[in-house]
DNA sequence: GTCTATATAGGGATAGAC
DNA sequence: GTCTATCCCTATATAGAC
């Protein structure tokens, strides 16, 4: 098994169990290794794990989320783009968000920075549409953070009542939302 | 030392690590309490602790953000109310959601019914006073489940990105937003 | 790279003295 | 109610054989 895949199946543990509830047990059991094999891979343990699965985590958004808001588009269809992109992401709100998760506990303390880091050039990113799309500078930073707390906060909302819905109606209405006249 | 007093401690340790985050030494350092003293309290353990706090929360959030919506206030006013009470109750906006926390992991599959309930009972005493003011059914709903969203949202960004404006945004623009005219 | 074995620490929990 | 002592288990991490 090459680094990346166990990259990728180390990443659904910290998302669902933070960084304190992300045993090696767990980390063992998602990737089919053993406790060998992951120090083989990462050799700083669970620490150097996290960050790994962090930075991968970063570089999807990246190139599959943030794209999208960079084309030549119209900003509308940019946003709706973006919006399908974290669909899937997010698995269709099924799964939590991994800054979120991580951010708790211990795991805040060790990895503060690269999660303000991601959270800053999403917000950043949506903010420049905005901005092209006509909206004024302030209003366009404003709603660019709403974007991201609505799909933060519906993520926690379809945790806690077990239901996708919130997190569907955010994800829909959010492109024409962003976009729509300030009259 | 009450049980009261105790619970109180241990509500802190609970927001900020999560259930698995939250060890015994950690809860036994914020009370000030020894394992024994811990276990004479809550015989069942962890899991007690957990759910004594859980419910402890829930008490307070009925008696303090709950209750300002059924006065006999004007909607407005009621509204501005509960969320003074939200700025208080999560400092600001410097401390966590335990709802946010505790459903992750382990805690999830133990608590999702309590914290369930507590989600819907905040949603549903907005979306009563939102009628009273005069909205419309669905759309009273709609906004009530988006308020508990950015406030929710807006609590995981101000830990990701070390800094409180956008929770202090949300409270207070949200009484004047969720009341406003849908044309 | 993966296995077995092992080291050390901390986890949750219990018993009995006071 | 709190203390000390102790139980067993799991956690993270390492070493060396293959």
């Amino acid at each position: 098994m090459s680094k990346e895949k166990a990259i990728i199946n180390l990443i659904a543990v910290f998302r669902k169990y933070g960084y304190e509830g992300a045993t090696l047990s767990r980390l063992g059991e998602a990737t089919g290794l053993g406790r060998s094999s992951l120090y083989h891979y990462f050799p700083k343990g669970k620490e150097e794990m996290a960050g790994a699965v962090l930075e991968y985590v970063s570089h999807c958004f990246e190139t599959t989320i943030l794209a999208p808001l960079r084309t030549n588009e119209e900003p509308l269809q940019r946003l709706k783009e973006m919006c399908e992109k974290v669909n899937q992401f997010y698995g269709q709100g099924q799964e939590n968000c991994l800054l979120n998760a991580i951010s708790l506990g211990e795991g805040n303390a060790l990895f503060q920075p690269l999660i303000q880091q991601a959270f800053s050039m999403w917000i950043e990113e949506i903010r420049q549409v905005l901005l092209i799309a006509g909206i004024e500078e302030e209003e366009a930073y404003n709603r660019a953070v709403e974007a991201v707390i609505l799909i933060e906060g519906s993520l926690v909302l379809v945790r806690g009542l077990k239901n996708k819905e919130p997190f569907e109606k955010v994800i829909s209405n959010l492109p024409d939302k962003l976009l729509k006249s300030t009259f």
